[in-house]
Parts: C-alpha cells; sequence; structure tokens
DNA sequence: ACGACCCCTT
C-alpha cells in the first residue's frame, strides 16, 4: 500500500529499527509540516501526536498515532527522506496526470524514481496512462518492460493506451503477449483487447480472446459480452453475434442496444425493429441507435415517425435527424428541425452548416457561420471550421478564409489536420498556391489527404514540377499514395504536356500501388492524351476502358477536339454526350463553336435548330469574385451589380490593355480567318 | 489502477 513508507526513511534516533515497531508506518509529509515541524527537527513522538492532533485531528492522521501507539521514540524528521503519503501521492498523480509534453513526465519520473516508487502498482499504470495522453506508447511500452511484477492493471493501462492512440494491432499483439506469460486478465482486460479487434477486423483474434473468456469463466460479464456482440457484428458476423447475446444469463440495455446496432449495421434493420420492440427496457440511446438505423439505410420517413415517438429526446436525438436530413440534401427540413431544437450544440449548427454546404448553398454556409459566431452560445469546433473554408473555396471568399485562418491559429486549432488540410484546399482554390504551400510545410502532422490536396492544388496552378516533387516527398515521408493522389499526378502531367510520364504513372498505380484505376483515372489518361493532341490514342483508351465512359470524359475530349479541329471525333463525342445527357445544351454549344472557328455556319444553324428542339436553355456560365468582403456573383452580360457600369468601363479598358500588348483572343482569330 | 451503447470533418 503507498500510504506505508520503510521505517529508516522516516530516521528516528532513537532509531526506527525499535523492537516491535510495525515495519511500515504511515506518513503525510504535508500533515508534518503544516503542523509546524520543520526539517532536521528532533521531535518526540508525543510532541509529534499532538502537533498533528492539534488543529483539527483530521481523520486522516489517526493511523499514524495508532501505529506509533504510546512508544517513547524521539524522531529526526528528514523530510526529503520521509515520504510519500495519501495526499502527496495523490499529488503526483494529479502531476502525472496533467503532464503536457513527455519532457514534464520525464521530470516527474525522476521525482518519483527519487523516492523509490518506480515500481508502485499505483504510480506505474498512471505513468503508463500519462504517455497514453501523451501518444507516446513506444516509450510506454519501455516502461512496462521495466516493471518486474506486471500486474494485470499494468496490462489493462497498456491496452487502453493502445486503443486510445489507434495502436490496435499492438494491443492485440500484447494480449497474446500477456496469454503466452499467464497472466490472468480481468473483465476489464477482454472489452478493450475486443475493441481492439474489432477496429483492425481481426475477427480470428477476436475469436481467440472469446475462448479466453470462456475459459477464465467471463463470459456472464455485462461489458465482455457487449464487446463480443460489437465483436461479431463488426466482423459481419450477425449469427455468432446473436449467439453471445442469446447466451447471456443477463442483458441490460447496453446489451440490447448493441445487438441491434449490430443487426443495423449488418443491413438487417427489420430484424433490429423487431428486437428493438422486444427490449425490456428502452432508453434515449436505444431510440437514437434505431433512428440513426433507418437513416442509415435511407428511411428518412420512417426515422422521423420513430423520432416523433420518442418518449424523451436529447440533443443527439435531434442531430441524429438534423444529419439525416443534412446528408439526404433536404435543407429546408434540416433548417426546420434546427430552428424547433430546445438545446443546439455545436453538432447542430454542424449539421446545418453542412446541409447547406451539401446543397451547394454556400453564401448560407458563411451566413449560418457568422449567425453562430453572433449568437455566442456555441464555440465553432474544427469540423465547423473545416466545412466554412471548404465554402470559402468554393466561393473564392478569400477575406473570409483567412479570418478563418487567424481565428483557427487565435484559437488553438494549429495542430488540426482537418483545418490544415481545409486552409490548403482553400488557398489553392482561391489562387493563393503560396499560402497553401505555406500551411503545408507549417503542418507538424499531416496525413494522405494534406499530400493529396497540396499535390492537386500545385496541378492545378500549373505547377506540375513542384506536385511530382511533393509527390516523390510524400514517398520519402511514407505516407502511401492513394487513388486520389494520381489523380493529382496525372493532372500535373496534364498541365505539362508529359504523356509519357502521365502514362507510366498510370502503370505505376495498378502495378506498384495495386490500385484499382476508377473512371476518374481514366478520364485523366484520355485528358492526358487528349489535350497532347494524341487524340486517336484518347479515343482509342475510351474503347480499352473497363467501364463506359461518362459525360465528363466526352466532354473534355470534346473540348480538346476543339483546339485541335478534329470535327468527325467531335460530331462522335457529341452522340455521346447527347445520350448521356440529352438536356445539357452545353454539349450542342461546345459542337457548335467548333462549326463556328471551321467556319461551317450551316452546321452551326443547323445545330442551334437541334438544340431548340430539346427545350433547353444553356445555363449561362457563372462567376464568383470576392469583393470587399463580400462574394459577388455574375454572370455574362450580367447588369444587376449597382456599379455595373464602372464594371464594364474597367472592363473595357482592361481590353484594350491587354490588345495593346499583344493579346488576340480566339475570336479575333476566327474573324481574321474568315 | 482499468471498462461497454447514440450526434461532427477535408
Amino acid at each position: 500500500m503507498p500510504l506505508y513508507r520503510r521505517i529508516p526513511k522516516l530516521r528516528g534516533t532513537a532509531g526506527g529499527m525499535h523492537a516491535g515497531l510495525p515495519e511500515y508506518v504511515p506518513v503525510n509529509l504535508k500533515d508534518i509540516a503544516e503542523a509546524g515541524f520543520q526539517d532536521g527537527d528532533e521531535v518526540s513522538l508525543e510532541t509529534l501526536k499532538k502537533g498533528l492532533m492539534n488543529p483539527l485531528g483530521r481523520e486522516k492522521r489517526l493511523p499514524l498515532l495508532k501505529i506509533l501507539g504510546d512508544r517513547e521514540l524521539s524522531l529526526k524528521l528528514n523530510f526529503k527522506a520521509c515520504a510519500f503519503s495519501a495526499s502527496a501521492m495523490e499529488k503526483l498523480i494529479y502531476v502525472l496526470q496533467s503532464c503536457k509534453t513527455i519532457k514534464h513526465l520525464h521530470q516527474v519520473q525522476s521525482q518519483i524514481i527519487t523516492h523509490g516508487l518506480e515500481q508502485s502498482d499505483c504510480i506505474v499504470p498512471r505513468i503508463i496512462a500519462a504517455c497514453g495522453l501523451l501518444k507516446a506508447m513506444t516509450y510506454a511500452h519501455r516502461v512496462f518492460d521495466k516493471i518486474s511484477d506486471q500486474n494485470v492493471a499494468l496490462w489493462n493501462a497498456m491496452f487502453k493506451g493502445y486503443g486510445q492512440n489507434e495502436l490496435h494491432k499492438e494491443a492485440v499483439v500484447l494480449f497474446s503477449k500477456m496469454m503466452k506469460f499467464g497472466v490472468m486478465p480481468n473483465c476489464f482486460t477482454f472489452p478493450m483487447v475486443l475493441k481492439s479487434c474489432v477496429k483492425i477486423c481481426a475477427l480470428r483474434e477476436g475469436e481467440e480472446v472469446h475462448c479466453f473468456v470462456i475459459k477464465n469463466g467471463f463470459r456472464g460479464n455485462l461489458f465482455v459480452g457487449t464487446a463480443l456482440i460489437e465483436l461479431y457484428s463488426g466482423g459481419r458476423v450477425i449469427e455468432a453475434a446473436y449467439k453471445v447475446f442469446g447466451e447471456m444469463v443477463e442483458r441490460n440495455v447496453v446489451v440490447w442496444t448493441s445487438m441491434i446496432n449490430g443487426y443495423i449495421s449488418c443491413g438487417e434493420i427489420p430484424s433490429a425493429r423487431c428486437l428493438f420492440n422486444l427490449a425490456p427496457e428502452r432508453d434515449v440511446i436505444l431510440w437514437n441507435t434505431m433512428v440513426l438505423g433507418y437513416i442509415e439505410l435511407g428511411n428518412m420517413v420512417e426515422a422521423r415517425k420513430l423520432f416523433d415517438q420518442m418518449p424523451k429526446k436529447d440533443v443527439i436525438s435531434w442531430n441524429t435527424v438534423l444529419n439525416g436530413y443534412a446528408n439526404n440534401g433536404d435543407v429546408e427540413e434540416c433548417q426546420r428541425l434546427f430552428e424547433e431544437m430546445p438545446e443546439k450544440n455545436v453538432f447542430s449548427w454542424n449539421a446545418l452548416i453542412r446541409s447547406y454546404a451539401h446543397n451547394g448553398s454556400f453564401f448560407e454556409v458563411l451566413d449560418a457561420f457568422k449567425r453562430m459566431l453572433i449568437e455566442e452560445r456555441v464555440l465553432p469546433n474544427d469540423a465547423t471550421l473545416a466545412t466554412v473554408l471548404s465554402a470559402c473555396a468554393r466561393l473564392g471568399a478569400l477575406d473570409l478564409g483567412k479570418w478563418v485562418h487567424v481565428y483557427a491559429e487565435s484559437n488553438g486549432y494549429k495542430g488540426n489536420v482537418y483545418i490544415g488540410n481545409a486552409l490548403i484546399d482553400m488557398y489553392a482554390k482561391c489562387g493563393i498556391i503560396e499560402n497553401a504551400m505555406d500551411v503545408f510545410k507549417s503542418m507538424d502532422k499531416k496525413d494522405l489527404i494534406s499530400w493529396n490536396t497540396i499535390i492537386s492544388g500545385l496541378a492545378m496552378h500549373g505547377r506540375g514540377a513542384d506536385a511530382l516533387s511533393l509527390f516523390g516527398e510524400m514517398k520519402n515521408a511514407g505516407e502511401m499514395p492513394d487513388g486520389i493522389t494520381f489523380i493529382g499526378i496525372m493532372c500535373a502531367c496534364t498541365h505539362m504536356g508529359l504523356v509519357e510520364e502521365g502514362l507510366s504513372y498510370f502503370q505505376a498505380m495498378t502495378e506498384d500501388y495495386s490500385i484499382e484505376p476508377q473512371i476518374e483515372h481514366y478520364g485523366c489518361m484520355v485528358d492526358l492524351l487528349a489535350r497532347a493532341g494524341r487524340l486517336a490514342e484518347a479515343t482509342d483508351f475510351v474503347r480499352r476502358m473497363p467501364m463506359q465512359a461518362d459525360s465528363v470524359i466526352w466532354g473534355n475530349l470534346l473540348g480538346s477536339c476543339r483546339i485541335y479541329k478534329n470535327v468527325e471525333l467531335a460530331e462522335l463525342a457529341l452522340k455521346q454526350l447527347i445520350e448521356l445527357e440529352p438536356k445539357n445544351p452545353a454539349n450542342f454549344v461546345m459542337l457548335s463553336n467548333i462549326y463556328g472557328e471551321l467556319g461551317r455556319w450551316k452546321d452551326v444553324a443547323q445545330l442551334k435548330v437541334a438544340m431548340r428542339d430539346t427545350g433547353f436553355k444553356k445555363l449561362p456560365g457563372c462567376s464568383l469574385i470576392g469583393v470587399n468582403e463580400v462574394v459577388v456573383e455574375f454572370y455574362s452580360l450580367d447588369e444587376r451589380h449597382s456599379k455595373a457600369e464602372e464594371i464594364y468601363e474597367t472592363l473595357k479598358g482592361l481590353t484594350k490593355l491587354l490588345r495593346s500588348s499583344g493579346y488576340v483572343s480566339d475570336i479575333q482569330l476566327l474573324e481574321q480567318g474568315t
């Protein structure tokens, strides 16, 4: 027990070796100091007793007095050697828990060692826990290995740390080591290890753990049972999960919830609902689970019906349905529900904002965000800022984006990967690739998305060489590229006209990285070839694709046909496009432009008729620019802006300026040619 | 000393 220290540490002049004195004596340095004693004082036991009794005779001190009894001892107080009582131990534990850096932890550890507590059952698990919070599990393992008597609590602390840090594989490996050493797990061990098995889809290992559970008689435990149900549900062996559920003698609402959740995640909603109806007790979490089940299977109507039936709703219930509407694109219902909510938290705001973003209503995203800031009841979190930044990216709202950047940094979101990634994207899309690069470089933790975002950002800005060199750095950093990475890479090659390189990256993607090319990749390759003028090869690529080319591919091909004035292929592309999207007049416009550029006015006229027959008008292209912190949208020949006249005057001036410096537009070329 | 079920992101 930590309360007791060996007597020699509290050196008494009359000797701690006094016959009959218990080997361990509780001491409390703080109390002794508080009672006015000082280091080096020689006191009789009687005095000490009186001093300690004096202030209020707190119960904590009584054991000391009891054990020391009435012996006539004279003690020389040695504060340094004198050790830790409960309160000092608590202090030490508190310090351990509040370690902010690994350096700090080392300092506390040296304290621990000075006091000879480095093997203490009470302290070591806390050290491991502190390592877990500091994401230093390798170090934790070193500490763990140095402990001679590893009890279950220590093992459990390791499992917990691994779980917290997503080191599930390590947890599972450690468990097999534990079994090999013959250490007896307890009821806390199994749920943690099983959870790690679920996380890494280690069903087989999980089954082995299940065997140990049975062997050690833990299968009646509610926590263990819940974990087993989750193991089998996660492994899509719902029958096995149900077997565990059925064999449990005692089931609480958590067990029922896990089982129902298992059916839901296996897509068996009728079974889930059946169990839901049978459940002897339904708490708000079970209701929420069932509502979410319907939502996940796309049944918003049933979800809403259940939601309306709920006897008690918490903020999560509301958010669940809110998110359902947000993800299903029902902005109106989402909005309505949001206003009705009795209590809103940051998730509620995020759902509303995301529903706008999902719907492409980016101005509303910004408005909702501003409203959130003004109302001040709920602070935005990293998810909020990431969504807002992506809206800024879409709108080109650089000023607000910059503002969010400053806000994020002054609110401690500096190390957040989501925000970092969103910032890279925002700056790239707003045209400031240097800032995107700065953000990228400043991130001390980067993930795959950070690399993908900066690579495609550079590619889009025509900085293909930088994109490709970053791809090299990415590999050096040990980050595994995925399909998205290669889209960026191929895009970079396309921009630089590096056809052969592009083709070889495409090959490497499948051969070296075993990434199965998606339609986007084929599209990139078609684009790569077509833009380089190798239209025949591009067409060939389209033919050899394992899937049907979509409108994007044909559209891009049509675009290249315009540049290289290949009418036959353009007509073929248009034919495909009309089949794929008969309602999109933009396709006609493209071919019509090609005819026009070649002076085939008869064909242009014919196409116009065909286009009119479709009955659809081409939506004019829309541009968005940020002016004085406000984003303005305008169309071709748009006169809605209050300063339209001024704008067009400026534009005219700009065009004049461009011409005087030798710029010739396509239209003029056309005029000259005919 | 240690534990389970529901809402959030690029």
